[in-house]
DNA sequence: AATAAATGCAACCGCGCGGAT
DNA sequence: GATCCGCGCGGTTGCATTTAT
């Protein structure tokens, strides 16, 4: 035989939200006896609850190393980085960031980061840039004609909002072209060296603001050099940015999906990969951040939010 | 001010893994 | 080796609060 069932099945244990009192039974208890055995913890502490949901009260909830309040930018770049790589793994992402729990971080997601990706248009299940129309157009039109700098206004924007902003309508042209080639990596050049833009493409041009805010370019890179300085050269955010933009695609191997086809030979390697794998992008994927100064992701965050 | 809709979050549910019997 | 269950996890739900109309 095995052990016996937990809770007693279908004992008639309390569910619902937990008062100050059974907190403070819960408190008492595991300051007392600790938390070994979470199924003989209710009667212990004289609580009519499943030990499930005390455990789940403990870790959420009532522990002490618990960090409350909103979460910083920081961390909130370590999730993104760490989803990447790990997927919907709440708990091991929550290992990387102290006093965070699985759960709080599962619901940040799903409220604020995954609406935030969104809106930059790329899939939060992969990382990877959106390719449907719809949405391609969507961003289009906000970025482009209807948006109030169409006119006067846009001759008094901030050069380096509307420097970012360009950036990024360049990036998804870039990207909806490479999509078109069916490449379905648009960095991997960056990483192996046989990037398909030339340093021509690459290379800043001037461009007259006013004419050509909102123009749809036909090279992507043409007028990258939006809201330049003077001499038609990029500023150093904007090099920054695109550097992080690029160094940010590449760490990173074949991107967790939740909804990875089941008969992909990559959903196939994806379940192969040891955890040693993952351990390993984890570690190097947190060490790089050390050395971030965030600016990507907080730019891209900051954009997505201003838009 | 009243109501509806949207949002955020705590808690529950169900499943899989691994250990105990 | 087979069975059973504790535990931890990810997904989902439901309620309270906030925002929009």
């Amino acid at each position: 035989m095995g052990r016996s069932p937990c809770c007693a099945e279908d004992a008639d244990v309390k569910k619902g939200p937990w008062t100050p009192e059974e907190d403070q039974k819960l408190l008492d208890c595991i300051n007392e006896h600790g938390h070994g055995n979470w199924r003989a913890l209710p009667k212990l502490a004289g609580l009519n609850r499943c030990g499930k949901s005390c455990r789940l009260r403990w870790t959420n909830y009532l522990r002490p190393d618990i960090k409350r309040g909103k979460f910083t930018e920081e961390e909130e770049r370590d999730i993104i980085k760490l989803h990447a790589v790990l997927g919907n793994k709440w708990s091991r992402i929550a290992t990387h960031l102290p006093g965070r729990t699985d759960n709080e971080i599962k619901n940040y997601w799903n409220t604020q980061i995954r609406k935030k990706l969104l809106n930059m248009g790329i899939d939060p299940h992969t990382h990877k840039p959106r390719t449907d129309l719809n949405h391609l157009l969507n961003l289009s039109h906000l970025l482009c004609s209807s948006h109030p700098w169409d006119t006067a206004f846009k001759l008094q924007v901030d050069a380096a909002q509307l420097a970012k902003t360009q950036l990024l309508q360049n990036l998804l042209n870039i990207i909806s072209t490479n999509f078109a080639s069916q490449n379905p990596y648009p960095f991997q050049g960056f990483l192996d060296g046989t990037s398909t833009l030339s340093d021509k493409q690459l290379a800043p041009t001037p461009l007259n603001i006013t004419e050509n805010a909102g123009a749809t370019s036909q090279n992507p890179w043409a007028d990258f050099a939006g809201g330049l300085n003077n001499e038609g050269k990029l500023g150093i955010d904007n090099q920054s940015l695109i550097t992080s933009v690029v160094q940010t695609e590449n760490p990173l191997p074949d991107l967790v999906s939740e909804s990875l086809d089941q008969t992909s030979p990559i959903n196939h390697m994806v379940k192969m990969a040891d955890a040693a794998t993952y351990e390993a992008w984890e570690k190097l994927i947190m060490e790089d951040d050390d050395d971030d100064d965030g600016s990507c992701w907080k730019e891209f965050l900051d954009l997505s939010s201003s838009t």
